[in-house]
DNA sequence: TCCGACACATACAG
DNA sequence: TCTGTATGTGTCGG
């Protein structure tokens, strides 16, 4: 268990930013802080999560204790060789989609095109760390899957959810038209999903439920109707190959000096994903006025919503007031995002090892002991992704930012 | 060989 | 323009 002092000396009102995002659970949401893993739940993943937000950040800020995590270690029922095989597939059929993709240009390609004077300067310069070309699109996500199908309570029709998402930082394509990330540096997702013929309003007024199924000694014995309490997106990586505790962990600004989470699991309602540059224009912001109006396109402001239709928070019988923390998310931001150090990239296989980032969609039931429990609703992934790890010989090749050049070698 | 820790460097934010 | 920050990555040593 991590834990803070009010005044830590070395954290910036930006961690504060962070440090609410990342952890926290405030003492009047610490019964949901933390979230039992899916039935289903292939890695056994807890997450915490976001039931806070804060719209003002204090110069003298608090950071909660966190939730604890546990990765739990467990052998999984996972086979191997089909999914290789299928993510194999998807590799080549990305690559056969996006024939455009083999050639992208990089920034150092370019440069040392520009100049030719500057070339023999240029094969030796490094990735600025805090350039902003470092913000790229990544990969284009899968079509929704559904896991569980999602009604209407007034009505009992069948809702539609779709998932959108999108990387802006951490992954280029390679020459082959693979997606390339490195180990230790940052990745940035950000995700939110819709309702299909719902807008928000209807939404808001609006109760769902789904279908849990039940087993008992591990057979499936059909499905029981339950509702949903509210609604959450989370981020979580899968393994080509092998099975991995907790393969993701999110820093805050201070990196090293600050503590490191699980991506939170972030309560949501529905909205629409903000484009590359809003996202890119968010980070790092230590400007009240310019967090405040980044707030405002990223969360949904529950009180705000009831103190504009006068309506009690005790009156509302929607699924809005299920919702944990009066700030809630309708764009789940992931940033400062890497795969553990303890993920091994080395596969012994002659494929090397993928990745795939899942963004999920969960519904939140309560059960008859008033336990919360996600349920899978449907969920979107990447392509493969190879990660590259700390090796000097992932810093030389392929013009990613790892590339340092290698033509006119002094 | 891998990893945690520390270090250096450099563009961004204000 | 100047200062503090955030972050890619170099490096040491276990």
């Amino acid at each position: 268990m991590m834990t803070l002092s009010n005044d830590e000396p070395t954290i910036s009102p930006d961690d504060a930013a962070t440090a609410a995002a990342v952890a926290a659970a405030s003492t009047a949401a610490a019964a949901v802080a933390a979230i039992p893993p899916l039935k289903d739940d292939e890695h056994g993943l807890h997450h915490s999560f976001v039931t806070q937000h804060q719209h003002h950040i204090p110069q003298q800020h608090t950071m909660q204790h966190h939730p604890q995590h546990h990765a739990i270690p467990h052998g999984h029922p996972q086979d191997h060789d089909h999914l290789n095989s299928q993510i194999n597939h998807q590799l080549q059929q990305h690559a056969l989609a996006h024939p455009q993709l083999n050639h992208a240009p990089h920034h150092l390609d370019m440069l040392a095109q520009a100049n030719e004077e500057d070339f023999l300067d240029s094969t030796n310069r490094k990735v600025a760390p805090r350039a902003s070309d470092l913000f790229k699109i990544g990969p284009q996500f899968s079509e929704t899957r559904h896991h569980q199908d999602i009604y209407c309570k007034s009505n009992d029709m069948d809702v539609n959810p779709i998932l959108h998402a999108r990387i802006d930082r951490g992954f280029e394509v390679g020459e082959n038209g693979t997606w390339i990330g490195y180990k230790r540096n940052y990745f940035t997702l950000v995700a939110s999903f819709t309702l299909e013929n719902f807008s928000f309003d209807r939404f808001i007024q609006n109760k769902f439920y789904t279908y849990e199924k039940s087993s008992k000694n591990g057979e499936s014995v059909g499905e029981n109707k339950v509702e949903i309490s509210y609604f959450a997106i989370r981020l979580v990586a899968k393994c080509s190959d092998d099975d991995v505790s907790i393969s993701l962990i999110q820093h805050t600004a201070k990196r090293d000096k600050g503590p490191q989470f699980p991506p939170p699991i972030y309560p949501a309602v529905p909205g629409e994903l903000p484009d590359h540059e809003t996202v890119k224009a968010s980070c790092n912001k230590r400007n009240n006025s310019k967090i405040e109006h980044m707030n405002k396109i990223f969360y949904y402001d529950r009180s705000d919503y009831y103190q504009h239709v006068n309506l009690d928070t005790l009156k509302d019988d929607s699924v809005l007031k299920n919702y944990p923390s009066d700030s809630i998310a309708k764009v789940a931001r992931f940033e400062r995002i890497q795969f553990t150090s303890s993920i091994r990239l080395k596969s012994t296989s002659v494929n090397s090892r993928y990745f795939t980032l899942h963004v999920e969609l969960l519904g939140i039931i309560e059960n008859e002991d008033s336990q919360i429990q996600p349920i899978l609703l449907s969920s979107i992934e990447t392509p493969p992704l190879i990660i590259r790890g700390r090796s000097p010989s992932n810093y030389h090749k392929d013009r990613t930012s790892g590339y340092r050049g290698h033509l006119h070698p002094q």
